[in-house]
DNA sequence: ACCTGAACACCGTTCAAGT
DNA sequence: ACCTGAACACCGTTCAAGT
C-alpha cells in the first residue's frame, strides 16, 4: 500500500520536511474504510495506522469531515464515467443510474455528502449529466434542477436504507425483530400488512431503484413518445442533439484526462 | 416534566422497589432530544438528567438503539392520525405526507428507523394506509408493496438531506462552502450547473415534497382519468368504495383509542 | 429486583512545547 | 513547517458488588 511516496523535501523550503502528506493519508483512510467500514475509521486509528499520532493529521486536514470528503473527492475521481446514451431520457436515468452504482460501492459516504448534493467537485459531474439530460426533454432549467432533487432524494433515501439494513445485517443483532413485527400485527388494524406477512420480506430484499426511478422520471418529464417510430424530422433533430452531445463529452473527456 | 409518577411498589412483589421506569426514561429522552437535538441524547447524559446512573438505565432499556426505538413508538403513538381522503391516489399521497410530517418533527429519528421501515407498531399505521391506498388505485398488493418502497426511499431521502442541510445551517460551520464550489465551476466542464451559479442556492431551498411525490406516484400507479366526469358506473363504485372504507377507518379508530 | 462505582476501551479536538 | 505528549471532555457498555 506504501507505494504513493513521501514528498521529497523540496531543498528550497525551510522548515522540517513532512513525513505525512494529504495523499497518503487519504489512501489508509480509504483502506481503513474498504476493509472494516466507516465506524472503524477514526482520527486515532489512521494515525496509528501511519505510525503517526492523531495531532499530525490535524495539520494536513482541518477536521474529519474535510478527511471524509476528501474520501469522496478521491472516489468521484477515479471512478470511471460511463458513457451515456444519446436519448435524452434513456441518458439520464443511466446518469442517475451511474450515481447510484458509484454511491452504493461507498454507502458510507452517503451520510457524509447527504447535506445538499454531492459537493465534491469530481462528484458534480453526475449531478450536470442528470440536469443537462433533464433540460434536453425539455424542462426549463430550473424545472430540472427540481427534477434532479426529486431523483437525489429517491437515490440517497435508497442507499441510506440499504447501507443501514446491510449494517444491521453483519451486525445480525437480533435478525428476526421485523419477523416477529410482521407476525404480531393485528389483522383489524392493519389487515394490508398482515395478509402480506412474510412475503413483506422478501419484496424488502428486492432491488427496485430501477423501476422506481422509471416511475419517478416518466412523472417528472413531459410526456414522451414510446414505441412511435421516428419521423424525419426526429430523426434530423436526434442526428443534430447526438453530434453536439458528442463534441461535449469529447471536450469532457480531455479534460478529465488532465 | 415530572407529573409521571413513579410507579407505586406493587406490594406482592419482591425485591427493591424500582425508582426509574420505560416511560420515565422515554418522556426524559424526549425532552432532551427536543430541546438539544439527538447528538445530546447519551445515556450519560440522560441518567445525570433523572438524577441517576448510566447503568440503572440498562436495566429498563436494552441498549441504545432499544431507546430510540421506544422514543419511536412513544411519538408515533401520540401523533394525530388525519383523516384521510376517499379518493385513492389523493388519499395515497395524503398518507405518504402525513408520515413526512409526523418525522419532519423529528429527523432524528430518520437515522434510526432507515433500518427497513417504521418499524415500530404504532408507526406501521401510515404504511398500511399508503399500500392500501396503492391497492386502491389498481396495484396488485406486491405492486404496492414496491411502490411504497419507493415512496420511502423518496421520503427518507427528503428527511435525511434536508436534516443534515438544518444541522449544517445551525453549525454554521463554513457556510459560504457551497457557494464557493459552485463559484469554482469550470464552465466548460459543467456548463449546466455553471449557468446556474447562485440560483442553485435558491432553488435548493425550495420544499419540493409534494412535488416530487405526486410525479413519483403518478410514474407509480395505472393512469388515472384526469378531469374527465365521473360516470354512473365510476360513482356506483366510489360510493361502495366509500362506504368500504368508512367501516374500515371507524374500526381503527375504535382500536387506537382504547 | 433494582441500583451503584469503578473500570474498560474508546472518541474528536485543543494547547503548549519540541525539532 | 511539521510533529509530539499530555490533557480535556466526552462516549457506550461490562463487571462485581451493594441494598
Amino acid at each position: 500500500m506504501g507505494r504513493m511516496p513521501t514528498p521529497s523535501p523540496r531543498p528550497g523550503r525551510p522548515g522540517r520536511p513532512p513525513r505525512l502528506s494529504r495523499a497518503e493519508i487519504v489512501t489508509t483512510a480509504r483502506r481503513i474504510v474498504d476493509e472494516e467500514g466507516v465506524a472503524k475509521l477514526t482520527m486515532r486509528r489512521l494515525a496509528r495506522e501511519m505510525d503517526s499520532t492523531p495531532m499530525a493529521l490535524y495539520h494536513h486536514v482541518r477536521d474529519k469531515e474535510e478527511l471524509l470528503l476528501l474520501l469522496l473527492e478521491d472516489f468521484a475521481a477515479h471512478a470511471a464515467r460511463p458513457r451515456l446514451p444519446d436519448d435524452p431520457r434513456e441518458r439520464l436515468l443511466a446518469a442517475a443510474t451511474a450515481m447510484r452504482d458509484l454511491l452504493t460501492q461507498c454507502p458510507w459516504l452517503v451520510e457524509v455528502l447527504t447535506a445538499d448534493d454531492l459537493l465534491a467537485p469530481s462528484a458534480l459531474w453526475y449531478v450536470e449529466q442528470v440536469v443537462d439530460a433533464a433540460v434536453d426533454c425539455g424542462l426549463t432549467p430550473e424545472q430540472a434542477v427540481r427534477a434532479y432533487r426529486s431523483i437525489w432524494y429517491y437515490t440517497a433515501g435508497e442507499l441510506v436504507v440499504r447501507a443501514a439494513a446491510a449494517r444491521r445485517r453483519a451486525a445480525d443483532a437480533r435478525p428476526t425483530y421485523r419477523e416477529r413485527v410482521f407476525a404480531d400485527l393485528d389483522p383489524a388494524a392493519l389487515p394490508r400488512l398482515a395478509a402480506l406477512g412474510p412475503r413483506w420480506g422478501e419484496l424488502t430484499a428486492e432491488d427496485t431503484y430501477a423501476a422506481g426511478l422509471r416511475a419517478l422520471v416518466d412523472g417528472l418529464l413531459p410526456p414522451h413518445r414510446t414505441g412511435a417510430p421516428p419521423t424525419d424530422m426526429d430523426d434530423r433533430h436526434d442526428r443534430q442533439d447526438r453530434e453536439d452531445r458528442r463534441d461535449r463529452e469529447d471536450r469532457q473527456d480531455r479534460e478529465a484526462g488532465e
